[in-house]
Formats: structure tokens, sequence, C-alpha cells
DNA sequence: AATTTCATGATAGTATTACTATTATCTTTG
DNA sequence: CAAAGATAATAGTAATACTATCATGAAATT
């Protein structure tokens, strides 16, 4: 596992207290070599997010990604053995990142409930704007983990690569919001549940607000974060004072 | 829209009076030619769920089901434009399956919140047997619709499609829930959303319970159905009355 | 300065997919 | 019995998802 550095504008010793926390890393065996390495590497990343974004995965191959980037299918095929394995790379990255702002929004707060709902917000809510200064478009990633998440898992393979390790990131962010979940309220049954409902149906709510908007009150001011706070509120009981 | 029979095992009577309330239908433009018109296309039907579900969709072709059942490949083509197409189709029987049940299982139920209790009990819960005896083998379209429905409509061409109509039994099934919501409780402010997570919900979790389990507390005791049942109750305020 | 290494690029090739088109054959119905 | 309609067989196409080989150019090592 490599540690993977995310670059946010905080200072230096900020960060290695959480890096020593956290330990934001993609499974190395995801890709070929890391992209991380090289500028053709990195361009493989910053471009493939805006050509899955426009296309849609389904249409994504390495050759049209080769075009765009002015490099040959062949070259890219040394970082990514498939465009499978591209996508569980960068939703791995996305995930990271989330859990990423997830310590840093929820660390230090003394509250368990308010440390809940801010873990929430950080799960469900828009990103609207590329908050780091790196090839990645977290705007734009989030995009693609919305409409094409689902189908890095819904695979006959699932099993053997969920033993290699390729979900672990959002695996564990979903256990760190169990866990929060269980100190707010230790007799609730199904923290796990209600844990991957939230990060699950977060996407989902977002997806239709574009889509199906028959079928949601999600909208710009109705917003998916809404919603789940005030069902989780409900979920475990907590009397909701009068402090935001 | 061609009216589909569904063969339960219901007297003439009820039957009619329950399909004149809710008319169970497929969007006609999903196929080219009818497949219920023909041995042919009942044979489509029934063996592309198998072959779908052994090796999962994106490995099924035309042409590997012609060879399941002894047809040709042009003479699927001639019953669904694409294989796309065919997933519509399916998951479309399945939610007008299910939508079946849900009225037959409510209806005639006074109690508003006894009703929805029911209705999320059979959107939830697992298929067990394969209740009519038909062509269509309901406990493995339920794991198709489980493995594959998300990649149906996680596509570029979701909007034109829902123009289609071809998403129209998903939605209708969903708002039918959410009706059911706001009848139990007024003041509820997200019963779409509240709707669309159940249902899309309990598939998700059905999926975790096979490949993901360290991220659900659902298994064979603990049913998605037991999850979804507190959940709403808790959103929804109810008092737990001690009849079941 | 020569050389080895290494990353990238170019080209070719393969099996499969997702179709379309055409023609032949077989079955049903008038 | 003939015509119509359904199905089967065959061929063909462009694209996909790769693998393999070889060339080139730049950087690092000797």
């Amino acid at each position: 596992m490599i540690v993977l550095l995310l670059s946010l504008q905080l200072n230096v010793l900020k960060m290695d207290s959480l890096l020593s926390n956290i330990k934001i890393a993609v499974p190395d065996k995801i890709y070929i070599k890391d992209p991380e390495s090289s500028d053709l590497g990195k361009r493989i990343i910053e471009h493939s997010i805006i050509l899955i974004d426009e296309i849609g995965f389904d249409s994504f191959t390495f050759k049209k990604l080769g075009v765009r980037i002015g490099s040959n299918e062949s070259s890219i095929y040394r970082y990514f053995e498939s465009k499978h394995k591209l996508l569980l790379y960068l939703t791995s990255r996305y995930w990271a990142w989330v859990e990423y702002q997830l310590v840093f929004a929820t660390h230090n707060v003394p509250d368990d409930n308010t440390k809940l709902t801010k873990a929430i917000e950080v799960i469900t809510r828009t990103i609207k704007e590329d908050v780091t200064f790196t090839h990645i478009n977290e705007v734009v990633l989030n995009r693609i983990v919305i409409n094409e998440y689902s189908k890095s898992y819904l695979t006959k393979e699932v099993d053997s690569e969920n033993k290699e390790g390729y979900f672990v990131l959002y695996k564990r962010l979903i256990r760190r919001l169990s866990e929060m979940i269980t100190k707010v309220n230790k007799d609730y049954q199904f923290p796990s549940s209600l844990a991957s409902t939230i990060v699950e149906g977060a996407l989902h709510q977002h997806f239709l607000k574009s889509h199906f908007i028959s079928i949601t009150d999600c909208n710009d001011k109705v917003t998916p974060t809404k919603f789940f706070i005030n069902l989780t509120q409900n979920v475990l009981n907590i009397k909701t004072n009068g402090s935001k």
C-alpha cells in the first residue's frame, strides 16, 4: 500500500496528525504502474475523469483516452490492465478523499451527535468546487461516482476483487460512519445497514434529482443531506435541540 | 401498451377487480415483437433469465442465448433490438409483478400503518419460491434485479429512455409506496425520497449480505425487511403497538 | 562518451461483441 | 396448394478489449 497525500490547504502539522490516524491509501494491485509516479500517469487520471464524465463509462475506451491526451493506447495499458481497474482506482481515490474530509470535519468535535451530523453532511453533500489544486477534479469525480460506482461492484468478480482489497476504502468509510451511529445510540440494532444505506442512498438521491424527479423530494433546496440527517435523527430517536 | 396477465392462483373475479385498478403492462416499445406471442419468445425470456443469472449481464450475449435455446442469434434480434432492451423488459416485468403482489397484499387492509408495513414486506423480502408456474422464475429474476437493475438506468440514455416510458413500472411502484407513507404521516416531508430509498436500499442490502457482510447487519435472520420496517416506523414516529 | 535502461510510441494482430443484411427453409393459414 | 409469416443459416462490419513486438528517444549509469 502506498500512502497517497491529498494536497488540501492545511498546515503540515494538522495534516500529519490526521494522516497518522487514517492512512489514506489505494490498494497497489489496482494499478500496474503507479499513475502518480509520472507525468503521463497524471494525465491519464486527469483526463479519464473528464472523458468518463463526458461520454459515460460504457463508451469510454483507452483508445479514445489516448487520442484525448495525445498518447498511445498501449501506453495506457502499462498503467492499468483494464478500464474496470481504472474505475476501481478512481473511485477508491474518491472514497479516500471523502474519508479524509470526514476525519477532518469531525475531529475535535466533542458532541457525538454533532459529530454524526457533520459526518453525514460530508458524505451526502453535493461537491460544488474543486477543493484541491491537483490533476483530480473532485466535482467531476463526484459525478462519476454517482453515475458509475455501482458498476464497479455489480460484477461476477466482486468476491475475488473484494478479497484483493479493492473495496477497502469504501467499506472503511461506511464502518467509520457505523461506529459514529453506535456512539450516538448504543441500542440501535442496525448501525452498519443504516450507514451503508446513507452512503449508497445519497448517491442514489443525487442521481434521482437529475433524472427521475418524480420519485424523490430532493432538489437544489431540499438536499439529500437534509433528508438523511432528518432520517438519521428520527431513526436514532435524537431529540432535536435548537442549535444547528 | 399491452396488458400483461400474471398467472397467479387467484379466482377470476378477484383478479379482474385488481387488474382494473392497476393495469400491469410493459411499455410496448421495449420490444420489437412481443415475446409472449410465440413459443420462441417465451423461451427467450425463460432462458435469458437463467443465463444472465449464471454468467452475469456483462458476459451475456444473444449468441450465447441462441446456443442455449437451440435457436439463432438473428431470430432473437427480431424480438429485442439489444440486450439492454431485454434487461429493461425483464426488470419491467419484475416491477410489474412486485406491484401486483403489493396491491394484492394491501387491498382491503383498513389500517394505514399495517398497510404500509405489508407493502414494505412485499418490496423488501427475499423471494424464496417460484410462485407462478409460468416461464418466468421469480426467484432467479429477483437475483437479476439485485445484481443488474442499476445498470439499466446508469447510462447516458436515461433521460431519453425515461421519456419513452421504460421506467414507468419502477416509478409507479415507488409512487404507490410514497402515497402510503403520506397516509401514515401527513407531515413527513420526504415521502418520495423515503420510498425510493426503501426500494433501492432493499436491493442494496440484499447485495451486501451476499458480498460485503462487514457493512450490513442483514443476514438470514436479520432481514432487510426488518431493517426497513424499523427504519420507517422510527422515521414516521409510529408508536409500535403490540400487534404484529 | 558510450551504453544500458526505461518509458513511451507505433504498428499489427486476435477473438469477441453487437449488431445488419440477405437468402433459404420451414410452418401455418386461407 | 399457394402465399404469408416466422425462423434459421450465413456472411459481413465496425468497434472493443485487449496482447505482442519492435522502434525511438531521453535519462541514468559506467
